[in-house]
Order: structure tokens, then C-alpha cells, then sequence
DNA sequence: CTGCATGCAAACCGTTTGCATCCCC
DNA sequence: GGGGATGCAAACGGTTTGCATGCAG
């Protein structure tokens, strides 16, 4: 029985439902909003818990943690990498279509002493509604 | 010189010390490091007046408050945009020298509906210091 | 005299942790 | 039965804020 870098994780209720709602939306949730959108389904699930398996999902590779600006952790389902705007007014942060720049790696490494591991691209923008004018509909 | 859209912020010795420590090092000090340094010359400073002075001199456009990843804010008295690698271990920020992108906010206005203000990109890697010693341990 | 700035401490917010209990293997 | 997972609440670290005092204009 040879254990893998990727350790078990029981499917317990808790962590489907987790996964099954951070699924469902488009957005970037922090804790406390996947807290809210499970709590609908499992009323005494802990704070604790969610926190803990958000952790652990993201250390197994099945979410994303997202390392962007502001004061709060968010949530990706959508592990490949992306990168991502924030609206400097709401705090909303959204994926941006934009190509993945891989060889920026490459490049950055000629000019440090780090050993460079990732890159992210985080934009800073006023998202529709924030911007008051609201033209046409916006998917979120 | 007269009331422009800058508003008038009084040089208190608080102000002044804290401008000139942080001006000194070329790293990217959270509000506690500024706090000790500061407290050196100042010893009565206290917290909250650090982290007033360095949000309203972030607003005056005086410093740069870093919108990085992790969990503590940081700043920086180099104003001009330029982007940053932080050590996955011990959470130290440096600058990392690479030629800013500027035509990529044209490029991502064309993916998104936000207004993009601006970018930054983050590199994430592992330091000399860290890349030796294995058991390091980050107070960060 | 008036108002902004400060020092201090308490409050606050997001996150982590200790612990008793529970449940799956 | 044993080890991990949970709910709960307390602790924690970073940041903000209320308030009485201080000081510059």
C-alpha cells in the first residue's frame, strides 16, 4: 500500500456539500459566504468546519485558495489557472478571460534570486454595477 | 499650491518619522515592523496613530499599500508601479525587477465589463534564505 | 479658541484552535 | 475500538475605533 503525495479525504456530507455550492456559483466566495450558502443545506454545520475543510480542499488540490489583494480569503472551484479583477469599490472579484502568460515566469526568473514557483495578474477595476451605469446586463 | 484635489496633511514628528523609516528599507514593511521601527525614535507612538498615518498617506499618494496576498498589509515609499515576488515560506516581499506591461490593461479591458484602474502581478517562489534551510519557521 | 492629531485601550473581524462528542471503518 | 471529523466556543492576530487629552494655527 504505497500512499501517494495526495492524501484520502472521507467525502463526508460536510465537504459534498461544500463542494457541490462552491460549484454552483460563478463568484469567488470567502468562507463566510460558503458558510451562509451551506448552512441552508446542513443548519449546524460549524464555522470551524468550513474553514478547516476549505483548507484541506485546497491542499488537495480539488479548489482553489485565491491569493488576491483585500483582507479576506476567497474560494475558487475552478482550479486552473486564471487570473482575476477586483472591484476596487465592492470588493467583488471576478475571473478575467484573458491568456495565460506561462513564459512571464521564465522571464521574471532572470531577474531575482528566487525560485520562482507561480505568477498571478490581479486587476483593479469598478465593476458594472459599481459603476452606477448600467448599459446592458451583466452575467453576475 | 492652492486647494487642489490633494488635501493638506500636516507634518506632525509622527508623519515625518514614519515617512523617513519607511523611506530607509527596501523592503516591504507591514504596519507592525513600521510601528517598531518608528517606535525606536518615538517611543510613545502608538499603534492606531501608524496605522492612521499610513492609510491616509496611501490615500495622499505619499506611499503605496501594497495589495498583496496574505494576510497582513504592507507598504511601500516607492510610489511608481512595479510588480512583487513573496516567499511562500517566511511571507517576505521583494520587488522584483521586471519591465512593467503596461498595454495589458487595454488588453483585459477588451475580456471584461469592469473599468480596469490597474494591475499588479505577484510572483510567488522561494527566497535564498529559505531555499537552504528547510525548518524554517515564518512569524509572518 | 477650535479642530485636527495623538496615545491608549477596548472593540472588531476574520480565522484558528482546543476539546468533547460523534461516526465511519 | 480507534482515528479522523464535527460542532461549539474560546482564543488569536491584525486592524479599527472611541475617547480624553494635547498641541498647532
Amino acid at each position: 500500500m504505497d500512499m501517494k503525495n495526495h492524501q484520502h479525504m472521507r467525502l463526508t456530507p460536510q465537504r459534498q456539500v461544500i463542494l457541490e455550492e462552491l460549484g454552483k456559483v460563478k463568484s469567488h466566495p470567502t468562507a463566510n459566504e460558503v458558510y451562509d450558502m451551506v448552512r441552508k443545506r446542513l443548519p449546524r454545520i460549524g464555522l470551524g468546519t468550513v474553514y478547516r475543510n476549505l483548507e484541506l480542499m485546497a491542499e488537495n488540490g480539488l479548489i482553489l485558495k485565491l491569493e488576491v489583494g483585500g483582507t479576506q480569503k476567497r474560494f475558487d472551484a475552478t482550479t486552473d489557472l486564471h487570473y482575476h479583477i477586483r472591484c476596487t469599490t465592492c470588493g467583488k472579484v471576478d475571473d478575467i478571460k484573458l491568456e495565460v502568460i506561462p513564459q512571464i515566469n521564465k522571464v521574471a526568473s532572470d531577474s531575482t534570486d528566487y525560485e520562482i514557483l507561480s505568477h498571478h495578474i490581479e486587476f483593479s477595476g469598478i465593476c458594472q454595477e459599481c459603476s452606477g451605469s448600467e448599459t446592458y446586463t451583466s452575467t453576475n
